[in-house]
DNA sequence: TTTCGTTATATCCTAGCAAATATAACGAAT
DNA sequence: ATTCGTTATATTTGCTAGGATATAACGAAA
């Protein structure tokens, strides 16, 4: 039996969550299935969860995420921005280091 | 205007909570002020919290990081043992070499 | 102009968590 | 045996974040 050290990383812009696990988990699901709608039944979260989540992003965001559309064609749709793109594959990045960081800080604690 | 990577570290064991940011709080203000109840007061948080946060520590550590003594001159208190003192010592090393660590990946997002 | 499946938004409602409250158990000192 | 200030624990109360629900707005296509 060990420890683990487990980690949260989210980013911020003028005090507001801008990224965090969850919404990085809702992008990905937005660009697989081209709407919000869909994107929240695929995470098993209310519709309007989902919502204020991505307005949330979009409004601490430098430049725009996603692209949303109402009506028309099918009723409309949500799509990332090459923007949102390469967010969600910098915070994935990050993340990923973070956690091997983390894990060679792990022996500081395992033999105290 | 530009974002900011912010984090929080944990320490698990066997799936349960041992440290976090406001386990490591109410182990110091137990530290300065030997009881729980005067720690609770310090942290402003209830004494139910404070008890129900130190009972989650001891049941998933190792080893014992706090003694906890009922009755008695004083009316009991609580005190660190050198296992928990060392323990917060590595939790905020970590924590801090974590946040330098994520400070560098900024740029990574910064000029997306 | 009607249909359609979205996005967008407001309103209720409830479950679950936190705070508040109460009280028992304890043991050294007097 | 009584007092004292703790730790320890149960119970009630209150609040709020989130879920459920309803509906408006929208615009392309037929």
């Amino acid at each position: 039996m060990s420890y683990k050290i487990k980690s949260r990383i989210w980013i911020e812009s003028d005090k507001h969550v801008l990224l965090g696990e969850g919404r990085v988990q809702l992008l990905k699901a937005i660009d697989k299935t081209g709407s919000l709608s869909k994107a929240a039944k695929a995470l098993n979260i209310s519709y309007k969860k989902a919502w204020n989540l991505l307005d949330s992003v979009n409004k601490s965001a430098k430049k725009p995420v996603t692209i949303n559309s109402i009506g028309g064609k099918g009723g409309g749709g949500a799509e990332l921005t090459d923007y949102g793109k390469s967010l969600i594959l910098a915070f994935d990045e990050i993340n990923k280091n973070c956690w091997e960081f983390l894990d060679k800080q792990l022996e500081k604690i395992e033999n105290l």
